[in-house]
DNA sequence: ACACTGACCACTG
DNA sequence: CCAGTGGCCAGTG
């Protein structure tokens, strides 16, 4: 499953089935994701392809977070406290919309996945 | 058809 | 050390 790269899918489909692949507890990054799809520069276009899931369950939006840890997309859930919400019901302690220890909770797909 | 923007990140000065 | 800027893809005005 771990051979996105060498298939020519959309950037978006390429993102979804990453984030798909978080495992409960844990959390990732935007750019995470995009390093680990061998476009660096395209973090942000991480952020936008979560932003066209807008509610599908398959795809754990709250999972992704930026490099800090911050809940960024927090903004753009339903509710902006069903992100953090979601993420303490899985164990991940969020306060003031930042994971903490989030070096332990970082799930980085470039290792995790790593062929 | 052009330019700007967007849930970002890393490198320069 | 803080501030600025580039880069990547796709969608929208």
């Amino acid at each position: 499953m771990a051979h996105f790269s060498r298939v020519k899918e959309n950037f978006f489909t390429m993102v979804y089935a990453v984030v798909k692949l978080i495992p409960p507890g844990r959390v990732t990054s935007y750019g995470a994701i995009a390093a680990y799809l061998g476009a660096k520069g395209s973090a942000r276009m991480v952020g936008w392809a979560m932003n066209a899931t807008h509610n599908l369950p398959d795809v754990p939006a709250h999972r992704v977070v930026n490099r800090q840890g911050l809940l960024t997309g927090k903004h753009h859930f339903a509710a902006p406290e069903e992100m953090a919400g979601l993420l303490a019901a899985e164990g991940v302690p969020v306060k003031d919309d930042r994971v903490q220890e989030f070096s332990k909770f970082f799930w980085d797909p470039a290792v995790e996945l790593a062929l």
